[in-house]
DNA sequence: GCCAACGTTGGC
DNA sequence: GCCAACGTTGGC
């Protein structure tokens, strides 16, 4: 059985188009520096997990489509060993890596967005996390009501 | 272990 | 750009 989440992407620094042009349309999702969303990752997210992929802090924010887990499980997260990289901790080391990712293909894209605004319009969502204020946790598992919800929204079966 | 200060997120 | 909400840091 596969889980379902929402996963927030700002459009200008990663979005659902550049994972799609990515090689083999999928990228590690690395940068991620909190720890409830680094536990998700890596204790709960598996291969085929369905990902609702949302824009964050743009004009209309919202969910743009479906990506899936496509990666076995959560590796370490390489930025952490790159000097050169904002993501770099100097706390971590390859025998005691503090940072894991999994890695995120694209499925299909929505044919509308489902805007921020029309998830806090559709009563059968009330209890998602997205709609709750100060909310701000980058990977939020979602669920499966919800999600099919957010599908039929999008216009995608 | 408390908690004030600070930094970040993210909608508006 | 504002600012509420939240997470992290660090002195004690």
């Amino acid at each position: 059985m596969p889980q379902y989440w929402l996963m927030k992407s700002e459009p200008d620094v990663f979005s659902f188009e550049d994972l799609k042009s990515r090689p083999g349309s999928a990228s590690l999702w690395d940068g991620v520096r909190n720890y409830q969303a680094r536990n998700l990752m890596r204790d709960q997210m598996k291969k085929g997990d369905l990902v609702l992929f949302y824009h964050s802090s743009c004009a209309e924010p919202g969910v743009q489509g479906l990506a899936e887990v496509v990666s076995e499980k959560a590796v370490p997260d390489p930025t952490q060993f790159d000097e050169a990289s904002e993501y770099f901790d100097p706390k971590a080391t390859k025998e005691a890596p503090r940072w894991f990712c999994v890695k995120i293909g694209y499925r299909e894209p929505f044919r509308q967005a489902v805007t921020l605004a029309a998830i806090k319009e559709e009563a059968a969502l009330e209890d998602m996390l997205v709609r709750k204020r100060g909310q701000r946790l980058s990977v939020q598992p979602v669920e499966a009501v919800h999600f099919r919800r957010i599908c039929e929204m999008g216009g995608v079966s």
